[in-house]
DNA sequence: TTATAAAATGTTACCAATAACACAAAAATA
DNA sequence: TATTTTTGTGTTATTGGTAACATTTTATAA
């Protein structure tokens, strides 16, 4: 490995003058620049993060903790941040929790002991609250994405659920659907909350009757969207729901396989729609529903104010920004 | 932060006895091990990566550089890679080349800068020797995934461009097609090379006469099917194609967009099949032909040859591991 | 009980880069 | 020309951890 020691002696000047020149900080002459970087090129030098790091103490790493990079919704951010980082001179670590806690808790430590200067992360639920304080004791900055955690004020990069929530209804409710379920993903993750306040809000508005029947909660990534398919199923035509929000792409999708297993046809006997598309390539045999968010938005605008941080020109004040849902109507939910 | 030094002052020992304790090397007393422990426990230290990196030389980070995470091929990669790299203890880096050199070539300085211990790359083509070069001169170990590069000798994780394109082809040719054109990558990329080679081999011994005409190449990402397209449907009657088939899911894609504009139905007016499934979440809608590559294994496989190579255990030739495609036949390809 | 081996712990130097300070040469000012 | 300031460059110490060697303590054998 070259080091600024051989550049110095090759170019007759102490390591010093090149670490200067590297970072162009200090005042150096033009004809010691030249040389040394004529040097540099030659020997091909590239310098040692590892002592960069443990001198500075930063790495310009920063790390993505998401819950699944094979849901489109994170492929996306994860573009986004990526992109961003890059722009900004940072490389980012890539981590998948699956929304486990124990999983999440063990990236955070490996993340700290790898250095990164800032962490961007979609928490698994509210007690990733432990896992945020670990990163507030070491003092790595982080951004959170997607969903909040109860008792931490950070910067936030979210949708609006209540929103999305809004339109998606008011769309069914327009088609004429009244019994309308939601299976919505786990009461411990801000997201699925705020759908579910937005769902009673929205449903009373409308002077529909909520029926509690007809909510659930599920995992927003394990397929365990059958049983409660198949209890929406069989409820009495009077309750029997006509339509079914769904709170995220993975549970409309297993919803879907779910209804066609149980021969109910999708949108002739049952309305779905969703948020967040399940499809990465736009505009392909486009199908569902839903509530888009700009996912690669969430990882760019994520990065940025996280750098913001990371470099200390962020505002006192935490940031919210909030980025809103479009709604897209398909066929899963047009009564043919 | 918490320093080994902090520990050793607490726990009445010299640093080393504690570095000896973190990383259960020679011979420490149980007395002492228990001692030291309970004040690691209690001032929460974690190592600093970055002087470990500094005196080991390695950094238990690997790199991940691919041409886009956002294509689901890449994602699943990404996936597999991620899982192996964590259960190794590793962690893993993201970059996207976007299929450009000049991108490739700035990440493999970032990384080389970065000290990562080694590299899981799919090169942007044969183009990226130079790059590849780069790293072999800075001793870090890299394995190729999904693409090979003319004149480099290393470890593989290929696909079987040669079974996947037969299956796909002699299905056509079963479904009564004759006139199958081929929509394929770069040739400057070695898959579509092998694709292409194999696809005029399989129409011989087919017997099928084999036109040029149907024939081109095109980006594996961008956009650019449209006039392909176009110039296929133009052709006389007697010259059109009934089938194409396109090297990768994104041409499949862009190009059956491009066939509706034209007012071609598929599978009625042409049957539509591809290498790579572009759904990252399996059998929703599924409406492409296609073989199917095993790309988590991909990332899997090659994060272990990987870390094989950074740990010295590999065997002294290179490792090829070839993962045959499987075969999916769905709509896009059937006659009604 | 002493010599010797083994086990446990400590000391020193080093990894590559940089901050902080020191110092000489050149330029600006008196 | 002498003095001050500025500019360019060098020296030393430090970052957190570990390898290599040194030393002390304990266990075992003679």
């Amino acid at each position: 490995m070259v080091t600024i020691y051989d550049i110095a002696k090759k170019a007759n000047v102490s390591p010093m003058t090149v670490s200067r020149v590297v970072n162009n900080s200090g005042k150096i002459s033009e004809k010691t620049r030249e040389k040394v970087e004529k040097i540099i090129k030659e020997l091909n030098y590239i310098p040692n993060n590892a002592a960069r790091s443990l001198t500075l103490k930063q790495s310009k790493i920063l790390s993505l903790l998401i819950t699944d990079i094979t849901n489109p919704f994170y492929t996306k951010v994860a573009r986004g941040a990526e992109d961003k980082a890059k722009q900004m001179g940072y490389r980012l670590l890539l981590s998948n929790s699956d929304e486990s806690l124990e999983k999440e808790s063990e990236y955070v430590d490996m993340l700290i002991s790898s250095g990164v200067d800032g962490v961007l992360m979609a928490p698994a639920g509210d007690e990733s609250k432990k896992n945020l304080k670990t990163l507030i004791k070491n003092k790595i900055p982080f951004v959170l994405i997607d969903r909040q955690v109860n008792g931490i004020d950070c910067d936030l990069v979210i949708g609006d659920s209540y929103h999305g929530t809004r339109q998606l209804l008011e769309h069914l409710i327009k088609q004429g659907h009244s019994k309308i379920a939601l299976i919505n993903g786990p009461a411990n993750i801000s997201t699925a909350r705020e759908r579910e306040k937005a769902y009673f809000e929205i449903l009373r508005l409308a002077g529909i009757e909520a029926n509690k029947q007809l909510t659930s909660n599920i995992s927003y990534r394990q397929n365990d969207s059958h049983k409660v398919v198949k209890n929406l199923i069989s409820l009495p035509e009077s309750k029997r729901p006509t339509a079914i929000f769904a709170a995220n792409n993975f549970i409309a999708i297993n919803t879907i396989k779910s209804l066609r297993q149980l021969n109910v046809r999708v949108p002739e006997d049952m309305a779905v729609v969703c948020f967040d598309d399940p499809d990465p390539i736009p505009d392909f045999n486009p199908f569902l529903t839903l509530a888009a968010q700009p996912a690669y938005n969430f990882g760019y605008m994520g990065i940025q104010l996280l750098i913001e941080r990371v470099e200390g020109n962020g505002p006192a004040e935490k940031q919210r920004v909030i980025l809103p849902p479009e709604i897209i109507i398909r066929n899963s939910s047009m009564r043919k």
